[in-house]
DNA sequence: AATGAATGAGGATTCATTCAT
DNA sequence: GATGAATGAATCCTCATTCAT
């Protein structure tokens, strides 16, 4: 029954269900058959709105990232002061809607996607100078020209510890991993005091 | 010209194909052909010595995690002190044996293999563990109970690092990266004092 | 914004469009989408209008042949005395209208497309037999019984002539091609003295 | 039961299928599926030694013209004489070998090849150039100066007269056609006289 | 030991065509 | 009258894998 203005919704369904899809394969070796068959389309569909596989796996990136980036700005606009926008920034990451199992399985995909499209490169490129970015803009207050050093160092513990639960997702749960951060915090923050 | 004794220099060959197949092209989408290829015979041949290609790419990552086992005992042999030891430890990872464009990004590759591999998942479980255990066993004369969080945030680090190579590999030497580690280990102990 | 009587509007706008694309393309692997998009509306009007990618073709060939016919026609009108009359047909076929690089190459597949359309085959037979009645009508006067051959050489020719413009458009103007057709029909005429 | 030294048999094997099928279709809308099976084979094989469809096409015209190539050859072989030799290279065009239905077909759907992929309109020129070239040089010593424009009337003429019979295979025998090219060549010589 | 030969299975992509609105 | 939505059926091409030699 086909209607007027399908084309943001099944595009939606079609980034969700590639997000699921590479999850549960764990790789980016989904066809765009599975893909569409479990957003409720044919393939042919998939094809007539995105134009090729790629195109859907850089449009879930991005689904991903602004989802992400939805995320540190709403734990952002509450936060006070340097400590609890850090703290707001490092949970960002870790809240359910972002450490999901299919979530962080998609993070490491698209790392492997970006080994061979720039576009998928530049995107992750982005995200990691705005974790950083943010992370240095408020250490800086409270640990003056260490910042920079600090803050590239908490966002590489942030993807680790996401490599870790992409590896592991049962040993690791969200809270561990935000712990984790937020000790490393602290410790900068008391070598650095 | 059919010779005897070949079958260790042909799976040598393989393994070190695979990893640099791997990472010219920055994901596991490697054909058995190409890897054989660059190996310097037939794809036959090498399902011949391996079976498939999973074992192949299991073979491969055996030698990486044999290289960088082989290279952490080199570095603690010397090395006197915890401390030094510590050191020797997050040296071993970042010496240019190891981190090299095309081994970074096999690990990166491993990782996304023991999505769906167990013994791939085991293996890179093995190296964490034996990682953590390492960095733990040091840690515990300078920072007693602490020891266990350190190391496992050390690690986290070590492989978020890597991870970030994996997409910038000009942006951060192996130098950069081990001073990096070096001095979340130095806040680690200046706060744990 | 629909209106009424648009239908031979479209049509003649998919037709025309239709050889645009054979000639662009130089072969009937031509969509539906991309005729209709040249011809400015969507494929399924296409569909509405014509009930198939065949019926277009058809439609296409015969408006071509019109074409061809009514430059024939008018061509013969100011002609006089069988000689002239000969030149008109002649040189009705290498005119600017008919020896267009497109046209010649939707003749060409025209060719092809009688291969498996019945309809189209009998459409291009039509052509034939008229040219070569033409010409035999004419050279009867000049040569007596000897016109139905001449008349069969004089269309291969043109024919032919066709086909080397269709692999060289630039090697081959209409004048030259029309100008080897009355040599060829001096020499016939000479030869029947 | 693989055996070694089959690639030129499958070669040939599947160029010969490929001249049948697209004899049999009338048109280059032959699937590789329908080329290999009609060669005994799989796809997969057709591709492993073509490379490609395009590549299966062009190896298909080369064969062709091969052999067209050859019978001229072996007619000039025993010609003696200008007129002898005309008679030859016109009659090689039209010998049982060359003049088939399929080989027809196929020369129809070379043509069409040849607009859109540069080495089948490579291959198609030099067999004109060739063929004009034999034509001029033997008709120099009949017609002088006139030579060149008679050689491409005649040229004109054969390639006319295989579209004619791609068109009706039935309705103009190889005979017949070759009668009509020389024909035309005695009115030719007749009216250089 | 080594490989050329061979294929079945699968996957991205295209497209003519249909249909509800 | 007109179109966006939708798909089934191809089709090209790839590749892991097997096998006879």
């Amino acid at each position: 029954m086909p209607k007027v203005g399908m084309e943001p919704i099944r595009r939606t369904a079609l980034v969700q269900a590639t997000i699921v899809e590479i999850g549960a394969r764990g790789s980016l070796d989904v066809t765009v058959g599975q893909i569409a068959k479990r957003a409720g389309m044919s393939s042919a569909l998939a094809f007539h709105y995105f134009g090729g596989k790629e195109a859907i796996f850089l449009a879930a990136m991005r689904y991903t990232l602004t989802l992400y980036g939805a995320e540190v700005r709403g734990a952002l606009a509450t936060a006070e002061g340097p400590r609890q926008r850090l703290l707001a920034v490092i949970g960002a990451g870790f809240s359910p809607v972002n450490f999901r199992r299919e979530v962080i399985a998609a993070w490491l995909n698209f790392y492997v996607l970006a080994q061979r499209s720039p576009e998928a490169k530049r995107l992750l490129a982005v995200y990691q100078r705005r974790l950083i970015s943010n992370l240095t803009h408020d250490l800086r207050p409270l640990t003056g020209e260490r910042a920079g050093g600090i803050a590239r160092r908490l966002a590489g513990l942030i993807d680790g510890l996401y490599l870790h639960c992409a590896l592991n997702p049962k040993g690791l749960t969200g809270g561990d991993a935000a712990a984790q951060v937020r000790a490393a915090l602290e410790a900068e923050l008391e070598a650095a005091r």
